[in-house]
DNA sequence: CTTTCAGCCTGGGCGC
DNA sequence: TGCGCCCAGGCTGAAA
């Protein structure tokens, strides 16, 4: 699931579902995690669900101890399952469960088939503050995004999936962005023109905003039972639409590969 | 310094 | 049905 949009839909639903919860227990299933120390959560309760970059970000508060800091990263297949009272995720996925956080009133799963996804606890919120600019915040200007283009060496489509430049776009949204500002993946990112970075700029905030609006991007319907199902796959215009008329004008879609990753565009209207 | 590339893991889909 | 192969929304760190 998981780029910025992805991530901002789980931590919103996760916020209303689990904020104000205490945790009565930790079960670590998976060694991967045993290092994270997920255990110290115990007996704090929830304070916040916010979105950090691409990651979850936890606020666990407890009286006279200072607070703690859970962020989880969902890489390729992990998500956060919220299941109510005593319910419990479907029986042909127990066997992802990789951590379990026993909450009053129900139980949240971290459930990752490939076991990419991370978590790791901090004192310091700082920690899991991000190198890149947030591009939904108010810091991301067009003048900031100028001059992190200056000096950059790679094309638009690897340089847009930079996490320490701006954070939370991964290959579908990098995809869109270029084809909404006509922009081609292969240009090289220092030598766009003043008018195509304004263009850049404003369709990086557009498209996010509308995928955030739409629940973000799912591709697999089995996600509908836990209730964070997105709809923006939808609305794509070009990603995984290889050899389908573009929807601007047309010609035939491309699928290439940069940076061993799959891109598409239209080379008729994005240059 | 930049750029490439294997590796982390598993499951789903496809062709045969 | 079964097998091998390719693919996958992310990111790191070693090698070139």
């Amino acid at each position: 699931m998981p780029e910025l949009p992805e991530v901002e839909t789980v931590a919103r639903q996760l916020a209303k579902a689990v904020r104000r919860r205490t945790v009565s227990g930790v079960k670590v299933h998976d060694t991967k995690l045993k290092s994270s120390q997920l255990e110290r959560i115990s007996q704090h309760s929830v304070k916040s669900v916010s979105r950090s970059g691409k990651q979850v970000l936890f606020t666990f508060s407890r009286a006279k101890q200072p607070d703690l800091y859970l962020a989880v990263h969902l890489r390729m297949t992990g998500r956060l399952v919220w299941c109510a009272g005593n319910k419990s995720i479907p029986e042909n996925e127990l066997k992802h469960i990789r951590a379990c956080m026993e909450l009053n009133g129900g139980k949240l799963f971290f459930v990752d088939p490939r076991r990419f996804g991370t978590m790791a606890l901090s004192k310091n919120s700082s920690d899991f503050s991000p190198k890149g600019l947030e591009p939904m915040s108010p810091d991301f200007t067009l003048e900031r995004l100028t001059n992190l283009l200056r000096n950059a060496k790679q094309n638009m489509k690897a340089w847009l999936l930079r996490q320490d430049k701006i954070v939370g776009i991964g290959n579908i949204y990098a995809s869109e962005i270029l084809h909404d500002c006509k922009i081609s993946p292969k240009r090289s990112a220092h030598k766009l023109r003043k008018a195509e970075i304004a263009l850049l700029h404003k369709s990086i905030q557009k498209i996010l905003a509308r995928a955030i609006e739409n629940c973000g991007t799912t591709f697999s319907d089995f996600q509908d039972a836990h209730g964070v199902t997105g709809s923006y796959q939808h609305y794509l215009k070009v990603y995984e639409r290889e050899n389908l008329p573009c929807k601007r004008c047309k010609t035939s879609i491309l699928r290439i590969t940069q940076q061993q990753r799959s891109t598409y565009y239209c080379r008729n209207c994005q240059s």
